[in-house]
DNA sequence: CTTGACTCCGTACCCCACTACAGGGTTCAT
DNA sequence: ATGAACCCTGTAGTGGGGTACGGAGTCAAG
C-alpha cells in the first residue's frame, strides 16, 4: 500500500513524528492520541493531523511534562461548553509551572556562567558556585 | 541520639532534605553524594552540606535534568589544577542544554497564553492554540 | 539494662515510558 | 499466487528513579 491513500498506516505516522510504531500503540492506549478508523483488515487508518499531535507529545515531553501532563494539556482544547473558567485556570496553573522553571533554568544558567567566568580568571579554591543557585528554603513544593 | 552532635545521621539528612532514608543510600549508591565517614558502628555520619547538596538534587530533578546529568553538574567546580578549560567547555555546554529548554518552555508559555486568552473571549474555545505552538520539523533533539 | 527509635544490608517490588518478541493476518507488486 | 513488507494482539522485558520489606545491630533515655 505504497500507492497514494487519504489516510496513513502507523508504520508511517510513526516515521513521520520520529518514534517507533509500538509508542504510537502505546498513546492509544494510554489516551494520548484518538483511536483510529479500523477498516475489517484491522489496520488503523490515521489522518494526517495525527502526526502533528504526536509531534506535539514528544515536544511536550522534552520540557519535562509527563505523559499524564500532556494528556491535560491536550485536553484543555476539547472544553466543550460552559468550562472554560476551569480550562483558563488550568492553563494558568500551567503557566505558572513553566515560569516557576525557567526562574529556576535562569539561576542555574547565571550559576554556570560565574562558573566559567571564575574558570577564566586568576580562580584559587574550587567551591561550587551551582550549589548555591537554586538555594533556598526546602522545595516543600509538592510535586 | 536527639542531642546535639557534630555530624548527622542519615534519618536527619533525609528529613533535611524531604526525602525519604531510602533515597540518601540510593543517591550515594549513585554517586551524587560522596559516602560519608563510617564509625565502626557503620552508621553513617554526615557533615551538614549535604543537605544543601540533596536539596539542589531536588531541585535540578523537578527542571527535567536525570540524575546523571545532575551528577555532570555537581562534578563542575573549577579543578584544583589544570583541566580548566575542559571545565569551562563542559559548563559551557551545560548552558547551552540550559538555553534551549528555557526557549521551549518560552514557547509552551506563549502557546498556553494565547489558549487562556481565546479562552477568555467570548465565543467558544475554537482551535486549538497548543498544538500549533510546538508544530515544526521532528524534535529529533538528543538526550 | 531494657526498650523503642533509629540504622544496617540485601532483595524485591513499584511506576513510568517505552521496546521487543511471538505467532499470526493483510497488502500489493511481480 | 507468491513473497517481502507491512500490520495485528498480547505478553514480557528494559532502564530510570525510587520505595518497601525483613532480620539484625546500635544508641541513648529512663
Amino acid at each position: 500500500m505504497k500507492s497514494a491513500a487519504q489516510y496513513l498506516t502507523i508504520g508511517r505516522v510513526a516515521q513521520d513524528s520520529g518514534v517507533g510504531v509500538e509508542t504510537v500503540r502505546f498513546y492509544e492506549r494510554e489516551g494520548l492520541i484518538e483511536r483510529p478508523e479500523r477498516p475489517p483488515s484491522g489496520y488503523r487508518h490515521y489522518e494526517p493531523g495525527v502526526v502533528r499531535r504526536m509531534r506535539f507529545i514528544q515536544h511536550a515531553k522534552g520540557l519535562g511534562f509527563s505523559l499524564h501532563e500532556i494528556a491535560e494539556l491536550l485536553s484543555l482544547r476539547v472544553a466543550p461548553d460552559g468550562t472554560c473558567a476551569a480550562v483558563q485556570a488550568r492553563a494558568l496553573s500551567k503557566i505558572r509551572d513553566i515560569e516557576v522553571k525557567m526562574a529556576a533554568l535562569r539561576k542555574m544558567r547565571r550559576a554556570l556562567l560565574r562558573l566559567s567566568e571564575a574558570c577564566a580568571g586568576p580562580g584559587p579554591a574550587s567551591e561550587c558556585p551551582i550549589l548555591e543557585a537554586l538555594d533556598q528554603e526546602s522545595p516543600r513544593a509538592r510535586h
